[in-house]
DNA sequence: TTCACGAATTGATGGTTATCGATGGAATCG
DNA sequence: CGATTCCATCGATAACCATCAATTCGTGAA
């Protein structure tokens, strides 16, 4: 293994090049930060698993978070394009975003 | 598809079940923020890429960051399982953990 | 119009994180 | 030995983030 590798030099540095482009960089982080968080996984599974959109409230409910918490998650995951929204009267249902990135849509898959 | 949609009753939630356990939800947050900084997914990618080991000196040459940054976000990337590291003289050759697990080699396929 | 209810926004706070400079340890070479 | 090089850790700082209480907004009902 150690004769596989290249002899060192000592103040000679061999920077990799960097392959991905960081604009893919950047929006991956973008979902991924998203995506980092116990409560917001949570949710995203939620809304995977279920065949309606599911509301605020029920999520409240469901989750040991005030209100504005709840509805800050929401806001993070929409701004990312994750989830998208309708209201409904005084309520407001949430499902998976249904044009998601094929990239995206392999991430959910493989997380929740 | 409103006639779908049960009727709702003012004060009355449906809290979803959360399916997704707990401890596994954790687990993925874990590895999630470990991808979720630009610097760390590039590193990820360039280690993915590379054939042999990367040394810190080369990721130090590459990226615009302090060392001990550099070896700070290595020590993140360790501490979750994602990387390994060898020291080869004065010099620490990482490379990508080669025991993944499935569900993580999956979810660095579909980003890096 | 007035009230009630669900949801979003605001402001504040405590905790986490990214970054750097300085320090110290380990290995190599003269 | 002493000097050099690479790397990890420590200490500090600034930026970011999750959370809540209070408020505001929008809708529907009385």
């Amino acid at each position: 293994m150690k004769a596989t590798l290249p002899e060192r030099v000592k103040g000679v540095c061999c920077p990799p090049s960097i392959t991905v482009p960081p604009a893919r960089v950047d929006a991956s982080v973008e979902v991924l930060k998203a995506l980092a968080d116990p409560t917001r996984l949570q949710m995203v599974g939620v809304l995977k698993r279920s065949t309606r959109p599911v509301c605020i409230c029920d999520f409240t409910a469901a989750f040991e978070l005030s209100q504005p918490t709840i509805s800050h998650h929401m806001a993070k995951l929409r701004d990312v394009g994750l989830v998208e929204m309708t209201k409904v009267g005084i309520w407001a249902h949430y499902r998976l975003a249904g044009h998601l990135e094929p990239k995206t849509r392999a991430l959910l898959d493989v997380l929740v």
